[in-house]
DNA sequence: TCACTTTGTCGAACCGGTTCGCGAAGCTAG
DNA sequence: CTAGCTTCGCGAACCGGTTCGACAAAGTGA
């Protein structure tokens, strides 16, 4: 079942086995096929672990995910899933590591003992110890999300920014004056997270450009304090008409929030939001979002990724992206005010 | 960086060094503090490969994914996260496997090529090869889901028969006579998947036993798809005044599909089901569902799995769940008909 | 004091691959 | 016919750990 077996039963040397699998020296048409005979027959596989500690590559990526939350989002379980997919398609398994409270702990494991080829990192903050570190190691990694300093990072990140200004101005050009913003949990704001502060940056920004009056909140991840936060919105200003979201798992609290206030979406309020396509077209009515291109971000961190292991050296690399609003039905034009032609 | 490095700066043998850090011989105070000294400084960790090759243990527990379906549901996420929690509990890493379209090529990476001590496999069907095959090696594995015939076999499993019948028996009490059962996509009904059979089963026989008139449908794992299945279902019959549903991805667009053909949940139609709890309480009105303790299964998964690595030989070991309904705000009682006394 | 056990350490072998240097054939060219 | 070059295969060393057998030193009991 190893490869001196084989090279037993083929009548050659271990060397040469090894060579016939990996082409690195030339070996006869004849010996090649005797030889792979014998693993057909005895359906021999190299152990992964003897190849690693030989050529010093694991074939295996680390994906590092949120240090908090111990439940995830859709949008998550998306970039897991496509990162796993693409790296199938580049030959490498992915190793999952959870950097629960002590970060520390799984980086030691993934990296100390070298389990990993080179991580993806989800969840990024704007000064995140765990790119630096990275960094400082020269250690492939790609984050998916950018720190405050990502000049010669190598990441694939949204454009929160300009996402949560665009859903400013889609609302504002329908005409609506009072708009709430629902961002992710304060602890995760607290602790740095990017995505919420760029949000909460651009939201900020474009609606004092337009002139908007604006109230911002942070909201648990999920249906229940969705729902209290809408409350507490209404209750502050009852004469909001609109709110933008990075919350996906607040949403389905928010609108009943809503329906239970007696607002009719969208013609009492607006709701849109930076979502995932899969859930801003799951919610009644849909929402118009800008959809979270959850699949091509993973694809394009790994094949990032993969470069940097493969041809290590150059330049840091990255995509930033600014997926377009998607019109769906949770917007409309702001009720008893003068609507500006289109 | 190797542990003759350590062993060299700390003055001893490579041997002693190793003892030293698994403590299977005993070492003396003293020259355990000079090696852990060194180490400390160094930061020096055992590189995973090499331990793996030396004591045939990598550590790892393989998680083998649908071998259909291009997105997850909600559900799926819950377990993933779950085992990977669970998982580092016991000290574990997750390797993920998407065992695609070739499910084989997968299970070569992880089994022949021996990159982890275990498998936990999802989305069981009846007569599954891959669970055929694992038992035949003897490799531990557990499965989430039971196969036809899973009298000596590991897994965790909910009883769907159960669990449907008694959303049955639930709407039957409240004095429905026709009811629908909306059922994952045709597909992984046709493929075996033993939750969407299981389901089918307990819905169908209960009926039968209440007399209720049903018609049964497959549904896509999406929202659209549920609001397209909705409708065929009041095409089909107009006077259905509930479903039990066991597609949690197509929740929310039968909700939908409800809204636009004007029937108020509960009072025009009630919905039940088998979902994730984050799930049934996102939608309005809240779903009244037997909840799949996800986080809890995939723990007993791994509980079950390590057990079995860690203490081979033994008979098989499983968990039947069969979680109560949590009721909550979808389901009521059928309007014009004469209501059973509680 | 001597035989016997215990404690602590070392060297060597091993896990299962990869890779380097060397040399034996077989070819070509002078 | 021989020098020089390929082609093909072999043995040995190596990757970085673990583990076994041996043995010296220290401790124990008669």
């Amino acid at each position: 079942m190893n490869i001196g077996e084989i090279a037993k039963r083929a009548g050659v040397s271990r060397s040469t086995v090894s060579y016939a699998l990996s082409g690195k020296r030339s070996v006869s048409e004849e010996t090649r096929r005797k030889i792979q005979q014998v693993i057909d027959e005895l359906g021999y596989r190299p152990n992964a672990s003897a190849r690693a500690l030989a050529n010093g590559r694991t074939s295996t990526i680390g994906l590092v995910f949120p240090p908090a939350g111990n439940h995830y989002t859709g949008m998550q379980l998306d970039f897991i899933g496509s990162v796993v997919e693409a790296a199938a398609v580049h030959d490498y398994d992915v190793l999952l590591s959870p950097s629960g409270v002590d970060s520390d702990r799984s980086f030691q494991r993934l990296l100390g003992e070298r389990r990993v080829d080179g991580a993806i990192l989800m969840e990024i903050r704007l000064e995140d110890d765990r790119v630096d570190r990275l960094a400082e190691l020269d250690f492939p990694a790609v984050a998916i999300g950018r720190t405050a300093h990502p000049e010669n990072g190598w990441w694939v990140s949204l454009d929160h920014t300009a996402l949560a200004a665009a859903c400013v101005h889609h609302l504002a050009d329908l005409g609506h004056r009072r708009v709430a913003f629902v961002n992710r949990p304060e602890q995760l704001l607290r602790a740095g997270y990017e995505s919420a502060h760029r949000g909460l940056d651009g939201f900020t920004k474009a609606a004092a450009e337009r002139g908007l009056t604006v109230r911002t909140y942070c909201c648990g991840d999920d249906a229940a304090s969705g729902q209290a936060c809408l409350e507490r919105v209404l209750h502050d200003d009852p004469t909001t008409t609109a709110l933008v979201t990075l919350n996906e798992a607040a949403l389905g609290g928010l609108y009943r929030g809503l329906a239970k206030a007696g607002r009719h979406v969208p013609r009492d309020f607006s709701v849109t939001g930076v979502v995932a396509s899969r859930w801003a077209e799951t919610v009644t009515p849909q929402l118009t979002a800008a959809d979270v291109p959850a699949e091509e971000m993973g694809r394009r961190a790994v094949g990032l990724l993969v470069e940097r292991i493969e041809h290590p050296a150059g330049p840091g690399r990255h995509h930033l992206l600014t997926p377009p609003i998607s019109l769906r039905a949770s917007t409309g034009p702001a009720t008893g005010t003068s609507f500006p032609a289109a």
